[in-house]
DNA sequence: ATGAAAGCGCTAACAG
DNA sequence: CTGTTAGCGCTTTCAT
């Protein structure tokens, strides 16, 4: 044992020949053949280690080293590998986010964001996405547990006890954005769908509209505003011409422009008296807006348009379009900026963030 | 050396008391304090490297071990440390892709196909964003290579020869895809964007449209496709009332519905005369039909407009948009399955593949 | 079908 | 400021 222990110890110091050639001289394992902190150190005539100061804290290193580390670094080309680096410290400079669907606009300028935020500080984005159902995001955090990321952002709550569990145990920290909840798992940063859902119907309510309609995708977020919309309807007084239920439509998620032309025509043939209609995206508000145009239906007189998301396009739509915006590009940022506050060891402030949102009045509500 | 190796082994092994207790009593350093393969080979009777076989390659184990192990990683909750298992196997089941950016929706579908090609296999997808300037696209790349992901999937070209060579000398396997080059790093899947330019260009010339002018966002792969256009058109005989260059607006990218307005604007006060428009995207294309329509240009009677990207909302515009549509999907799927086999070993019969592209012939021209 | 030993490439801990 | 040593948690190699 004792001696192949030696042995070993001999092959890992390699005292040989010239040192990028002798990489392939060995016998043993050799894993990628690529350029090791070894071979650096070797040009540089200095210790494994040294090099390792010089990459990861160089203030501890002289400028004599320093210059001596990084013309070795030039010469060999080397990279450094952040598995074997993040075996070693526990710190991966990952950063893991979970969407519901990459294709989603909505979520783009918030991943973009954290993108940004996150790469200023050298951590590196990893993206998943779970789709719309909860079935495959617990397969997916055990894949990204698995990694052993800094830090780890997702979108919505995770409403299975098992993924929760999971991230709890792995103990990395956890942003859950887009959502308010009264019990987050880890940190928090995001709004009140319901409150979205609660502001457009008294918006459309201070405007004189008293028959309202929601067209809105079938997500859990979705349906969320469309409840507090509803819900604040009620509470005023407003609903379709029975003074009943206000009419709904769902659609399968994602919301797109086509399924806003067919929600409104659905609404139309069940309650040809409406006067007003939230959509769930701007998307949905675009496909309802066409059919309108398409059918001569007036917008706003005749029927008025409230979408969400404030894309960019809602601005350069005829009549342009009345939106919920949310502060995406924020709620990226502040999610980057506790998980990174919390790898480096700073207390997180505001664990819980509500960064709000505001109706952007418009031609079309 | 030796009596020191030994001792180390002793402590490595840690033949000592209850399975999940013992982590904690162990002096050294002891990284995440998570569940290890040995606390579950412990529980299980087996050794470590069983139950490593036991998850990565079950067909090598008895299905009563299999069982046992089984039983053991539900109750302790063990998540495999893949940074652990990388490093040592030289297999990551990482796979990153760059794009300019994840805001675009045109890449989206790409992102989005690749993600989920690439999740059936097993493999994660990390995304980095290197914005539309060559610059940051280097340092990622080595962020990237640093984690030694078992592929690399490039979204237009790497012009950078530092990034070309790191790649190349990383040795790992490189799909570049949108564009299609002569000179391909590694694989490739994509279209021609001169022919889609120039595709155009016919197509608006058979309908009889001879004042032709180009809205393009100023990027890389846009401004090929403009090039496309103008070259085709030129050959073609026509352009603008005074035979001479096509007029072109060139915005700032990402191309929005708003510049797609401003493009119109400036096009027509040097060229009243232009009687179709080529819009280097959906989104330009849509602020162009909403600024024809605020100034009462009748689409495509006056001017026919034409988009690229055939995003969802194309058919749900009035008139509804002619668009190049290219399968991003299928770009995404092909370039999964290039990596995968190539990880797997099987040989990678098209290298570079062309998936072409169509016009999708609608109202608007 | 299972196990023991060794090592993947790096950094924390502890000197000096 | 620099170096030595001992692992990080897993899988490869080689035995049995």
């Amino acid at each position: 044992m004792a001696r192949r222990s030696v042995a070993a110890k001999k092959t890992r110091s390699r005292p040989s020949v010239s040192a990028l050639a002798d990489g392939n001289a060995r016998r043993g394992r050799r894993g990628t053949g690529s350029v090791r902190i070894f071979d650096v150190a070797k040009i540089a005539g200095v210790a494994p280690i040294t090099v390792s100061r010089a990459l990861n804290t160089p203030h501890l290193v002289s400028p004599e080293t320093l210059r001596r580390v990084q013309q070795a670094i030039d010469r060999t080309g080397y990279v450094p590998n952040m598995l074997a680096g993040g075996l070693a410290s526990s710190r991966s400079r990952l950063v893991a986010a979970i969407v519901p669907s990459i294709t989603s606009p909505v979520f783009q300028e918030t991943i973009g964001a954290l993108a940004d935020a996150l790469g200023a500080s050298g951590f590196q984005l990893m993206l998943g996405q779970s789709g719309y159902a909860d079935s495959r995001e617990d397969e997916l955090l055990e894949a990204i547990v698995g990694r052993r990321p800094d830090g780890i952002v997702l979108t919505g709550l995770t409403r299975s006890p098992v993924g929760r569990q999971r991230l709890l145990a792995a103990g990395i920290p956890v942003v859950e954005t887009w959502d308010l909840t009264p019990t987050p798992i880890d940190m928090l940063v995001g709004f009140s769908h319901e409150g979205t859902g609660a502001a457009v119907a008294e918006y459309l309510h201070g405007r004189g509209r008293r028959k309202l309609a929601v067209v809105t995708a079938g997500d859990e977020r979705a349906l969320r505003r469309a409840r507090g919309m509803i819900d604040a309807a009620t509470r005023l007084g407003i609903g379709n011409v029975l003074g009943g239920e206000i009419p709904m439509h769902v659609a399968l998620p994602p919301g797109t422009a086509g399924k806003g032309r067919t929600g409104l025509l659905e609404l139309l043939a069940r309650h040809p008296d409406i006067d007003s209609i939230y959509c769930s995206s701007d998307m949905l508000a675009l496909g309802v807006m066409t059919e309108c145009r398409a059918r001569g239906i007036a917008v706003p007189e005749q029927i008025a348009v409230v979408g969400y998301g404030d894309l960019e396009f809602a601005a350069h739509l005829l009549p342009s379009l009345t939106s919920v915006r949310v502060n995406a590009s924020v709620i990226g940022q502040l999610a980057a900026r506790c998980i990174i506050d919390r790898v480096e060891g700073r207390e997180v402030r505001t664990p819980v963030t509500d960064v709000g949102f505001s109706i952007v009045t418009r031609d079309s509500a």
